[in-house]
DNA sequence: ATTTTATTTGCGTATTTATGCAGTATTAAA
DNA sequence: TTTAATACTGCATAAATACGCAAATAAAAT
C-alpha cells in the first residue's frame, strides 16, 4: 500500500469518526506503529489533523478560537507576560473571563503543571489548549453577554474551593470604590471567586484604571496585586499603592 | 509497444483502480522500470495522474486538506433540519459535543424558547449565540481532546436531571453493538446522559453506519430515533428499523 | 535505401526514501 | 508513586529514484 492510500485512509478515518488511535490504524493497515505516527506526523505538518499522544484528532472537531489576535493590544501581553510570572507549578488557579485573561493563557509556558478552574467558556476553551494544565469548569447556568457560568451554584462550589491565585480581568477599578461591574450576576461571581482564592490579581489596562460602573464588586483593600501595561512607579497608579495594593 | 500505449494502458488501470504501482507496470508492459518511472512522471506533468512513490494515483483521489471546513457539511445541514424539528418550546434538550451537533444548533429557529444542557465546551459556545435558549453546561473536569466535561461529579448531576430529549452526536452505530466509541471518560457521560433523557436521539452521518469502536455507549435498543441524511426509507437502516428504532 | 538525427530505452551506480527494529525516554493512567 | 503505553532516536535494510551513458529504435532527410 503507498503511503498517500494509508494517508487517505487515514483522513478518512478521521473525517468518519473524529479520532484515530495509532494502535488501531497499525493494524488497519498493516504496518508499524512506527509508520503510523510518521504518517500522522507528516499530515499534523500539512495541517490535515491534529497530532495527539496516541493518535490524532480531527481539527473541524476541536474548536479554538482564532479572533482574538485581532483584538490582542500589546498592552494585554505587557500584562499576560507580568501575570504568568506569579503562576508557579502546583498551583490552583481561578481565572475570569475577558480578553487579558485569554492572552495570559495563551502566554503560559507549556511545561507550566497547574490546575485551572473558571467560569468562562472562552477562558476554558483557550485553557484546553494548553498541554499541561488540567481544567475545571465550574458550570450552571451561562449568561450570554458574558459567555460565563453564573448563579448560586456556581457560587456554591467556588464557596468549597481554596485557590492560591484569582486572577480578574477587570472592567472598571478605582481607588474609592474599588472594582465594580455592571450585572449583579457576575459580580456575585467574582465576590465568590475572590473570597475562595488567597490572593486577587487584578488585571486591567490603565484605561480602565479610574473609572467606575454601577455596582461593586470589592473594595480596593481585597485586591492584592494590580497588574497593568505601566510601569510600577508610574504616577496613576500612586494612589493604588497607597492603600495598600502591590502593582506590578 | 509504442510509449503513446503504454500510457493509454497506464491510463486505463488508473481509471479502473485508482492506482498502479511501478513493478507491476514494467512486468505487465514488459519494460524496465525506468522507462515506467518516465512514463508516469510524463503523465504527472501533464496532469493525468499523481506520481508518488511506488507508482501513481489517480487524480481523483486527491484528498483535498479541509482548513476548518466541516466534513460532510451538507448531510449534516440535513440532519440538523430533521432534528430540530423534534425541539418545540419548553422543552429541556439535552446536547452532546460534535460538528452535527453544532450544525444542529445552528439551525435552530431563533424564536425558539428551549432550555439546553450540554457537557460540551464548543456546543455551548455555539447555544450563547441563540437569542433565546437558556443554556446550562454540566462542568466539572474539562477532557481536553474531546472538549467537554467529564467526571463522577457530572455523571452525579445528570443523573439528577430529566430531560425530554438527548441528541448524541454519534461516531459510529452499528446493528449489532449499537452505540461505540473510544474513550471510557466520554463513554461514561454519554450513557448518563441517555439515561436522564426520555428519549434518544442518535444523529449519524451514512458513513458512520455499520461501524465500530472499541467500547459500547448503548445498545441499539436504547436508541429511540436515527437521524441520517438519507430518507427514511432508504435501504441501508432497514435493519435498524427491524430492530425498533424510528428513523428520521 | 541509406544515412543522419533525434528519441527512447536499459543498465550500473549513487542517492534518496520508506519502513521496521531495538533501546531509551517520555507520557498518561492506575 | 508505580506501571503500562506511547514516542523518540539512531540505525539497518530494502525498495525506489535520479543520473549518466551507451545501445537500440524511430523519424527525418538525402
Amino acid at each position: 500500500m503507498l503511503k498517500k492510500e494509508r494517508h487517505a485512509y487515514i483522513m478518512h478515518e478521521i473525517d468518519i469518526h473524529n479520532k484515530v488511535l495509532s494502535s488501531d490504524l497499525s493494524m488497519q493497515l498493516a504496518v508499524s506503529e512506527d509508520t503510523v505516527r510518521r504518517d500522522l506526523q507528516e499530515l499534523d505538518e500539512s495541517g490535515a489533523l491534529t497530532k495527539v499522544h496516541g493518535g490524532a484528532l480531527s481539527k473541524s472537531f476541536h474548536f479554538t478560537l482564532q479572533n482574538n489576535t485581532v483584538y490582542s493590544q500589546p498592552e494585554k501581553k505587557i500584562i499576560a507576560q507580568k501575570a504568568r510570572e506569579l503562576i508557579k507549578d502546583g498551583m490552583l488557579i481561578l481565572l475570569s473571563g475577558g480578553t487579558t485573561i485569554i492572552e495570559l493563557v495563551k502566554s503560559l509556558p507549556p511545561e507550566l503543571n497547574a490546575t485551572f478552574i473558571t467560569v468562562s467558556i472562552p477562558t476554558a476553551l483557550e485553557l484546553l489548549d494548553h498541554p499541561n494544565g488540567e481544567v475545571i469548569f465550574l458550570g450552571n447556568k451561562l449568561l450570554k453577554n458574558a459567555q460565563m457560568a453564573v448563579g448560586a451554584e456556581v457560587v456554591q462550589r467556588l464557596s468549597e474551593i481554596k485557590c492560591d491565585l484569582c486572577f480578574l480581568g477587570t472592567n472598571s477599578i478605582d481607588v474609592e470604590n474599588g472594582i465594580t461591574d455592571l450585572e449583579l450576576e457576575v459580580i456575585e461571581v467574582k465576590r465568590a471567586m475572590i473570597k475562595s482564592a488567597n490572593k486577587t490579581v487584578s488585571l486591567a489596562i490603565s484605561k480602565k484604571l479610574n473609572t467606575t460602573q454601577r455596582m461593586v464588586v470589592c473594595k480596593l483593600e481585597e485586591v492584592d496585586i494590580l497588574i497593568t501595561e505601566l510601569e510600577p512607579g508610574a504616577e496613576l497608579l500612586k494612589p493604588y499603592q497607597a492603600k495598600g495594593v502591590t502593582i506590578i
